[in-house]
DNA sequence: ATTTTTATTTTGTCTAAATAAAAAAATGGC
DNA sequence: GCCATTTTTTTATTTAGACAAAATAAAAAT
């Protein structure tokens, strides 16, 4: 074994993978369902079964055959890493080529794949070391610490702060069209004014308009506080 | 035919060979030869065969077996945006990020690989629709236009311009050592205050500096005339 | 005109990734 | 604890791209 030799080569599809095991896992304590990655990545359980058994031999996940899989330490790194590079080409794209926050995704999704340690770190300065995405998320540093989420839901903001809309819980149609009609955008700044206790409606101040928004809408929207 | 199908899909190792053949096309008048395809890509000729009569099925070349190759119309539009987007990176490597001109082929390599239009206009426009890539070679627009290279080799400029450093010719060891020694980089401003008759060395005046160079030197090395 | 050399293509294998169909293991209900 | 259902894995194929070895075409030399 050649000791300089200690990275191992991810190919695009495995990065893939790894980033789907990575968000499936987070919102559970359980081990990740061969289904669940298939349902994810709109491909075939077989194929998931296949993947599996070489990102085990690589090393990168835990897998035991009809138990479900977990991301090993070097796995979790990997992941971290995609999602800092994701992350950074979106605030890229929206910070400096003025995309919004609906488009950018697309495209992150192949940026992210780019391998340069040095793109990833100038970029990183360019943009001013962002700690959050377009979409209120933390961006993990490069040796894939975090900050927890600062976004939250409209509805838990307390009264007189304010937050800047940075996405939707509900992506339905009716519900943007909802929010085209009452003129809420991506990026607006929203002061919490008051919160009627009988319906838990909130009075909302948005770029100066004062606004009366019923408790779904303000428990489907995010923001960022600030 | 679904007439909204009018774009055909090109992988990114098709992408590869479609750039090959343009830049080899470049220098020469004649169809490119499989084997100076292959000995470009470090690939071999058995591989290009193959991947030849692929391209012809998809009309990106034309192609005639055992008599070489030349890019349709299509291939030519596709290697141009190709070369547009490598460039156009190239310049957000060195100008935003601070990459220096040897450091950037590898990523752009990469990156322009992307898809997306918009991505690719928004870049434009963010770095000021340059023309030139940091090497001095010319920027293709969007519809394929092209302004004739304004890279000269330094023996060719006249006495009294200015050119800045851009590129060398030879890129030897011995030769990056000596231009460092001499403290000329890429990127200087390098005006020429004379030339000598019986060796064609040339005085220069770089970054304030006199110097006396040779008429190899002058002739290995890339300016941009300003 | 024939032979040799060189360039190119064909053929058969190989690997990575995907799929469908078949087999095996796990799970929930009784 | 056993059966039916669901989930997962295995196996056999497929496709894109690459390569080595063999075959063939073109060019050069005799």
């Amino acid at each position: 074994m050649y000791f300089y030799e200690n990275f191992i080569f991810v190919t695009l599809s495995e990065e893939d993978y790894i980033k789907a095991i990575y968000h499936l896992g987070k919102t559970q304590t359980a081990a990740v369902s061969t289904n669940a990655i298939a349902k994810r990545m709109a491909t075939k359980p077989s194929s998931v079964s296949d993947m599996l058994r070489k990102l085990s031999d690589k090393g990168l996940v835990n897998y035991k055959r009809y138990k479900g899989v977990t991301l090993t330490d070097e796995g979790i790194a990997t992941a971290l890493n995609l999602v800092r590079k994701h992350r950074l080409w979106e605030v890229f794209l929206v910070d400096k080529l003025e995309f919004t926050w609906d488009e950018v995704h697309e495209v992150a999704e192949q940026l992210e794949h780019i391998k340069s340690e040095k793109l990833i770190d100038k970029l990183d300065q360019h943009l001013g070391f962002p700690e959050v995405d377009p979409h209120g998320d933390p961006i993990p540093s490069k040796n894939g610490e975090f900050k927890t989420s600062i976004k939250k839901l409209l509805k838990d903001l307390s009264i007189g702060t304010t937050g800047i809309c940075v996405g939707v819980k509900d992506s339905s149609k009716t519900f943007l069209k909802f929010l085209d009609r009452k003129k809420i955008a991506l990026g607006d700044e929203i002061k919490v004014l008051e919160r009627e206790e009988f319906d838990g409606s909130l009075h909302i101040d948005i770029d100066g308009r004062d606004l009366h928004i019923s408790k779904q809408i303000a428990t489907n929207l995010y923001v960022k506080e600030v």
